[in-house]
DNA sequence: GTCTCACATGAAGGACCTTTCATGTTTAGT
DNA sequence: ACTAAACATGAAAGGTCCTTCATGTGAGAC
């Protein structure tokens, strides 16, 4: 049972939920959250005003909803992504390359997850503290498999995700790059050995 | 002359155009650019609403001209706090806890320049692709005096834009720390030494 | 075939917001 | 002190949007 939407219970009604998820997803990519009206959704979905009230409270949980979905629907991609890497280093390879992948077919989801700051800032908060968390406890198991330097886990969870999120920015959102293949390697190599001559 | 605001020619006029300033950033800040009107801005600045039309054409433009004001202060908050820096790995370092402690005092600036992906795209866009472009040629300068390894100059400054926005996401917005110097230098010896064990 | 629940409609009330402007007050220079 | 320009006011017009609800239509159960 989903507190944020009213789930409908005939195959007309489910098909209505996902124009107006749809028309949503793309309003909010096209004009975001606060420029994007009701009527504008209702209009996307071809119906009336009212039938939006059938399966949402408001503009809110709508938006709620698809943020989880979206979030979910991430994080999925990546574990099924890295879940038969051999090690720590291809995992943090695979991770980045899909995580730009993702984004740049799902421009809409970086979108959504970033204006959750402007919208709800402790669904932002919680969002990335979770997600450090998680990001945390794989620096730590590879650290027990001896394969990370010993640093703090919190520091380089935070930098590993800014690094993900910016250079997403430029070459996925900014740039319409199809091939990732090769910003990756930049990456790892810096990753790998330091930005500085020693 | 500054097409984005009609300057005041009088002190009475100076006192109020910076409390409109005052309180529209606060407000920006607590309850987003969206959600703030502008008789939320003249109430918060003791004026009456139509006074804010003596000074800006319209929310948008005060918007703007916040934005340009904190853009270029904490880019000089950065020169002046590196320009002594003997090192490029000193000016890395300074830099970054330059950027940390501004964006802690100035919790608003880190808000008004991302919030704008949602206000004005291309504002934003211009914004990092500069920042960007300006970090490349220091980059490419520590390369010049053989301190900073041969890697892509792009690659490395939205790396490094990405680290400090994130670091200061979780050290700086979520935590509420004075002191940086303890997780800068755990960044640095990451920049330094990477992420694996070799 | 009929009954019932699910779903759909769109007009209308009400809240809120922007912006203008005629009128009034203050400031700065002379 | 006088005057012209600068600044301030707040009521009101006009717009957009959210949300409700009485009414209507469709779909599946028996």
């Amino acid at each position: 049972m989903n507190l944020l939407v009213k789930e409908p219970k005939t195959k007309r009604g489910l098909n209505t939920l996902n124009r107006i998820c749809d028309s949503a997803k793309q309003l909010f990519y096209e004009k975001g959250y606060h420029n994007t009206s009701i009527n504008d959704i209702t209009d996307g979905a071809n119906i009336a005003p009212g039938t939006f009230y059938i399966y949402f409270n408001d503009k809110y949980n709508l938006y709620k909803y698809l943020l989880l979905q979206y979030s979910h629907d991430i994080r999925k991609s990546i574990r099924l992504a890295t879940e038969n890497c051999e090690s720590r280093y291809e995992r943090e390879r695979i991770g980045l390359k899909t995580f730009l992948k993702y984004i740049h077919k799902h421009k809409n989801a970086y979108h959504i997850i970033w204006e959750s700051l402007y919208i709800d800032y402790e669904l932002f908060r919680a969002y990335y503290v979770d997600f450090g968390q998680r990001y945390s406890n794989g620096i730590i198991a590879g650290q027990k498999e001896n394969e990370v330097r010993n640093v703090d886990p919190t520091v380089l969870s935070f930098m590993l995700m800014g690094i993900s999120n910016f250079i997403g920015l430029n070459y996925a959102i900014f740039a319409d790059g199809k091939d990732f293949d090769d910003v990756v390697d930049k990456v790892m190599d810096i990753l790998k050995n330091g930005m500085f001559k020693k």
